[in-house]
DNA sequence: TCAGAATGCGACTAATTCGTCAGGTTGACC
DNA sequence: GGTCAACCTGACGAATTAGTCGCATTCTGA
C-alpha cells in the first residue's frame, strides 16, 4: 500500500466496450470464489485478477482499491437480501405473524447458501464497514422493516415498536450470521427457523396484549 | 512470517522469576490498549512490544505467535463474563424469569464496557478462532446455561429446551456483541435489556404454556 | 563471589501485500 | 486502411509484517 485512501465505492472508470463490461463481471466471480475457498486472510487484489484470468493492471482499471471489490460482493448480496424480504412482507394478505414466520425461514435459507463466501465477507468487514453507502444500505433494511412493525404492533407507542423491530431485525441478522456459520441440513434449518420465529411471535404477542407487564 | 504453525495457546516458556512475571502482564495490558486504540488491522506484535516498553524478542519469549496473544485476551474475556453469568443464574432463591432479566442487564453492560477493545477483539477472531480451546471456553458458557434451561423450561422435552437455551444464548451473544458495536448511554443500555429480556421471557412463557402452538 | 540459568534485547530475514505506470493490444468508426 | 480512444498487461516500487537468533544483561543458589 503506498498511500492511505477512503474505501471508495464506484467504479473507477465506466466501461464503454463489452470486454470491460465482461471484465468486471469475471472479477467479481472470481472474488466470490477466491472468498470462500481462501478465507478473508488470503482475499487478495492478486489472487482474484489470477483466478479471473486478468492482469492485475485491469482489475484496478475498475475497482479503486480492494475494499472496493469487498463492498461490491456485500452490496450485491444485501440487495438480494432486501428484495427477498421485500417481498415476503409486503404479502398484505398474509396476517403479520405469517409473514414474519416466513421471513425468518427464508432468510435462515438465504443466509446458508452460499456460507462460506459470506462468513468469509463478515470476516473482512473491516476493510469496508466504514464506507458511508454501507450505512445507508443497513438503514433501508431497517425501513422496510419498521413500517413492517407499524401492522404488527399496532397499539404500542413509536418508541416501544422502534425499539422491538430494532431488536428484531438485529436479532435475525446477527443470530442468523452465527447460525451459518456452521454446515446445517434443511432439517436444522427449519427446526431453528421456527424456534425463532415462535420467539418473535411470543414478543409481539405479548408486547400487543398489554403494554404494561402483570 | 516464515512458517506455518498452530496457534498455540499455552505460554511458550513458563517464567520463574518474578520480571518476566510482570513482563507477561505488561505485555497483555500493552496488547488491549493496542487492539482499543489502533485497531485489529493494525495490531501487530511489533507495536504491542513498543507499547509494553519490552523488546519483540521478549515477547516472542512467552508468546508463541501473535494469535496467542490475541485468544489470551480472548479467553480472559470469557472467564471474566463466565464468572459473571454463573453467580447470576446461580442464585436459586430468585425465579428464572428474574435471573434472566439481570443476565441479560448484566452481560449488556458488561459488554458495552471497554468497547473498543471487544470490538477489536472481534475483528481478529479470525485470527484464533479455530483453536480448540475456543471451542471448549463456549460450550463451557452453554451447559452452564443449559441447566438454568431446565429450571426455566420445566415441562419442555429436551429436545425443545436444547433448541431454547441454544437460541437465547446465541440471542444474547451476538445481538449483545452487535449492540456494543456503538458507544450507548446507560439508559439505553437499560432500555434494549429490558426489550430483550420482555421477548425472551414471552417466549419463554408461550413455551411452558403449551406444547404446541394453537 | 561466581557459574550457570533465566531473561531481555533488537537488528535482521523472508515473505507478503497493495497499487502504479509505461507501454503494448484491441476495437470502433470513418 | 488509418487513427484514436479504450482497454489490457505484468514487472516493479514501497511498505508492512511475523518471527528468529546471537549476544548482552540480570538473577539465583551455593
Amino acid at each position: 500500500m503506498t498511500e492511505r485512501r477512503k474505501p471508495g465505492i464506484s467504479l473507477r472508470k465506466q466501461p464503454k466496450q463489452a470486454r470491460s463490461t465482461e471484465l468486471i463481471a469475471v472479477v467479481l466471480e472470481a472474488a466470490a470464489q477466491v472468498l470462500a475457498k481462501e478465507g478473508a486472510q488470503r482475499f487478495t487484489t492478486a489472487r482474484v485478477a489470477e483466478r479471473a484470468g486478468v492482469s492485475i493492471g485491469s482489475l484496478y482499471q475498475y475497482f479503486p482499491n480492494k475494499a472496493a471489490i469487498l463492498f461490491r460482493l456485500q452490496s450485491d448480496e444485501w440487495r438480494q437480501t432486501t428484495d427477498l424480504l421485500g417481498s415476503i412482507l409486503g404479502d398484505v394478505r398474509r396476517p403479520p405473524a405469517d409473514r414474519l414466520r416466513r421471513l425468518v425461514r427464508a432468510f435462515l435459507r438465504s443466509e446458508c447458501e452460499e456460507a462460506a463466501m459470506r462468513v468469509a465477507l463478515n470476516d473482512a468487514a473491516p476493510l469496508y464497514r466504514d464506507v458511508p453507502e454501507a450505512q445507508e444500505a443497513k438503514a433501508a433494511g431497517r425501513r422496510m422493516f419498521q413500517s413492517f412493525m407499524v401492522e404488527a404492533l399496532p397499539r404500542a407507542t413509536g418508541k416501544t415498536r422502534a425499539l422491538a423491530g430494532s431488536l428484531i431485525t438485529t436479532t435475525l441478522s446477527t443470530v442468523g450470521k452465527d447460525f451459518s456459520e456452521s454446515p446445517r441440513t434443511p432439517a436444522e434449518i427449519d427446526a431453528y427457523a421456527r424456534a425463532m420465529s415462535d420467539m418473535f411471535c411470543a414478543y409481539l404477542e405479548a408486547l400487543n396484549n398489554g403494554t404494561r407487564r402483570p
